[in-house]
DNA sequence: ACAAGCAGTTTTTTT
DNA sequence: AACTGCTTGT
């Protein structure tokens, strides 16, 4: 190690002349941190206990103090609660805060690769794979490379791509992951093993990055260039990582290598509300950080500001079943509140009704809809109730789910867009050649075959060494392709050219609904004016479809803000005064995915305590007592096991109780009652 | 030989 | 609603 001499900072600037008062605002072990001095420093946060805050004025506090914005790195899980927290924290300080660096590790990794892809072997305008892109690149080289699956059932593509991510983000062999989740692979590891390799060299021969790769190639980039490691590290004066629990190794290595010039790193996390271990997260990245970078000190927050004790002592609760047993009891100084409620309705219906009822009276007794939230495990829960907040035309606004972005339409026009910015994308190409009548997978692959020896100009080439019904329609695409990219649009006239070329073909494809996605595409348009180029627009659908997610099912009407619909794993970090959690079923959460595995059992009731613990005031858990499934009809179904043997002053049982109708003036009748007749 | 259409099965969570 | 596997049609 070369000699290391340390600089004072540029302006010492007295602790009294600071314009935020700080003491008066945190609570001791808050300030505690938003002050503290150099070096590493991991903050174990409870939920609730105002993470957030402390970070947002741990930023003011060093932009305060005379460090530079742009010296500062914020790597938080999504590039919302970034944007968030930085106006936060301007709104506290002032505009410098707005220059601070933040953003998601995957977005962070992908400004650094941009700069230097070439030292990689990577062309400068190499597009990215989200995961069903890679899904697809993986079927197309399982195709192409003929495995011989001897009659037996061989991974699906995105079984494969999962394994793929699984090996690259835990740094573990191919034969360690088939062993702990896909045992019944086995037989298929040395075929497995070939299509890994085909699939590293297709991506590098074809200029694509998937997810993985950009943290991977990040570490790559530092391991073979030590002086980029050094030059990006001198910029990372402070590196803040929120919700370090859920990392994974690859970003572990990267903050670790960010602050190895400085050694000032601030960390986040609670190990309690790990709830990403399907994507690699790895929460021991928290427990092992005082190992990992020496002389760390550990600080903890453990006073709860967001909830009342009654709800809190649910939450306490189910983190008491769990085997590994956390080191710390939340508490607060609120007193008082309502149980939380443990609803079984007859059926979804009932329960969509309830959920629905109950907010509008809670908006009655002056609770706005934006501080109310339904919460539930995966996107599609919450169909049915969808239905009702639009009868009711309670305005809302859904989180998580279907993604825009993961629309075929959607994902179709942006292969153009995508060829169009790197001819060499292969999986884009293979998309739009199949859209044209007459071409197939076996046409489309040697189209692509041809276009990679012409990989300079593939619109320019006049030859056609194709026959066939399609080759018009061919000659027309590339004519599209050349005049998009030669005239000098902006990308939304790139996305109306496009479209323009693509109408055609949505409404052969999708003529039953064609009308609804040509809105999604307009849309799509309206997005992209707020983009300078083309490239960045693409970076912004790949990493950040936050903006696309929300799928507005009727224009709202009013200006009301809406109810939030989130799942849980979208909904971390938020807060509300009142929570549903609606299809608390057993085999919905907990996942009937994960009842074979322990850890994942584990991972789902640390789910259930993050969606418990979002709740400040009102908590309601509920459930449907019968569903309907496909082919053997009605069945009896089973609260979630999380929720079984809790004390009712825990968990308080209620019961749903049809009011009797001649009770009930019209109006009420209107909102009890569906206005269709019963199935 | 390949594309297109049909029927039946299967849907987690996200950068 | 999308994916797989099968059958039919060009």
């Amino acid at each position: 190690m070369s000699r290391k001499f340390i600089l004072t900072p540029e302006q010492e600037l007295p602790v009294s002349s600071l314009t935020i008062p700080y003491q008066e605002e945190l609570n001791e072990a808050q300030l505690e941190v938003v002050t503290s001095g150099p070096g590493p420093l991991l903050v174990v946060a409870g939920a609730g206990t105002g993470k957030t805050r402390t970070l947002i004025y741990r930023l003011a506090y060093l932009v305060e103090t005379g460090v530079a914005p742009e010296h500062i790195v914020l790597l938080t899980f999504t590039r919302r609660s970034a944007n968030e927290m930085l106006n936060r924290a301007t709104g506290l300080l002032d505009g410098r805060c707005k220059r601070v660096r933040g953003g998601t590790f995957h977005a962070f990794c992908l400004t650094l690769l941009k700069k230097h892809a070439s030292k990689l072997g990577y062309p400068d305008n190499f597009t990215l794979l989200d995961s069903s892109d890679s899904a697809d690149v993986i079927d197309v080289i399982r195709t192409s490379s003929s495995v011989k699956t001897g009659g037996k059932r061989f991974p699906r593509k995105g079984t494969l791509q999962s394994i793929f991510s699984a090996v690259r983000n835990r740094g573990v062999s191919i034969a360690s992951i088939l062993e702990s989740g896909y045992s019944q692979f086995a037989d298929f590891e040395a075929d497995i093993e070939r299509l890994f390799g085909s699939y590293a060299r297709y991506k590098k021969h074809h200029g694509l990055m998937d997810y993985d790769d950009l943290l991977i190639l990040t570490l790559q980039l530092f391991k073979q260039e030590p002086d980029i490691l050094k030059q990006e590290a001198s910029l990372c004066r402070h590196v803040l990582v929120d919700e370090y629990q859920d990392t994974n190794a690859a970003q572990a290595l990267i903050v670790k290598a960010l602050s190895s010039v400085h050694g000032n790193v601030m960390v986040v996390g609670d190990d309690a509300q790990s709830i990403y271990r399907f994507r690699g997260a790895d929460f021991t990245n928290i427990l092992e950080f005082p190992t990992q970078f020496a002389g760390a000190s550990v600080l903890k927050l453990e006073h709860n500001y967001r909830s009342s004790q009654k709800i809190l002592n649910l939450a306490n609760s189910l983190l008491e079943q769990a085997t590994r047993k956390h080191d710390k009891q939340l508490f607060t100084l609120r007193e008082g509140g309502e149980l939380p409620g443990l609803v079984p309705a007859p059926d979804d219906r009932f329960e969509s009704r309830f959920v629905s009822q109950l907010i509008l009276q809670f908006r009655e007794q002056g609770i706005g809809l934006h501080e109310m939230a339904v919460l539930f495990r995966n996107g599609h829960n919450s169909f049915d109730l969808e239905m009702e907040l639009n009868r009711k035309n309670i305005p809302f606004l859904k989180y998580g789910g279907l993604k825009l972005a993961e629309a075929a339409h959607i994902k179709d026009v942006v292969a153009y867009l995508k060829v169009i910015e790197n001819p060499r994308d292969a999986v884009a190409w293979n998309r739009i050649l199949l859209l044209l009548e007459g071409v197939g997978p076996k046409t489309a692959g040697k189209i692509i075959e041809w276009l990679d020896g012409h990989s300079d100009g593939p619109f320019e080439v006049q030859e056609r060494p194709f026959s066939g019904a399609y080759i018009e329609s061919l000659t027309a695409l590339f004519a599209m392709l050349r005049s998009v990219k030669k005239g000098n649009q902006t990308p939304s006239g790139q996305l109306e050219s496009i479209i323009a070329f693509y109408g055609p073909i949505l409404q052969r494809v999708y003529y039953e609904d064609y009308p609804k996605r040509e809105q999604d595409l307009e849309h799509l348009i309206g997005l992209g004016t707020s983009y300078s180029n083309r490239s960045s627009l693409l970076e912004s659908i790949a990493l950040d479809p936050i903006e696309l997610t929300a799928i507005d099912t009727e224009p709202t009407e009013s200006d009301e803000p809406p109810l939030t619909l989130s799942t849980i794993h979208s909904a971390k970090g938020l807060e509300f005064k009142v929570v549903f959690i609606i299809q608390a079923l057993d085999g919905v959460i907990p996942s009937s995915y994960s009842v074979g595995d322990q850890e994942s059992l584990e991972e789902e009731r640390r789910l259930l305590y993050v969606a418990v613990t979002r709740a400040a005031d009102y908590l309601f858990l509920s459930y449907p007592m019968l569903q309907f499934r496909r082919y053997d009809g009605q069945y009896f179904t089973m609260p979630s096991r999380f929720l079984e043997h809790l004390p009712p002053e825990i968990l308080e049982p209620c019961s749903l109780v049809e009011q009797q109708p001649n009770a009930l003036n019209a109006a009420e009748k209107q909102s009890l009652l569906p206005p269709s007749t019963k199935q």
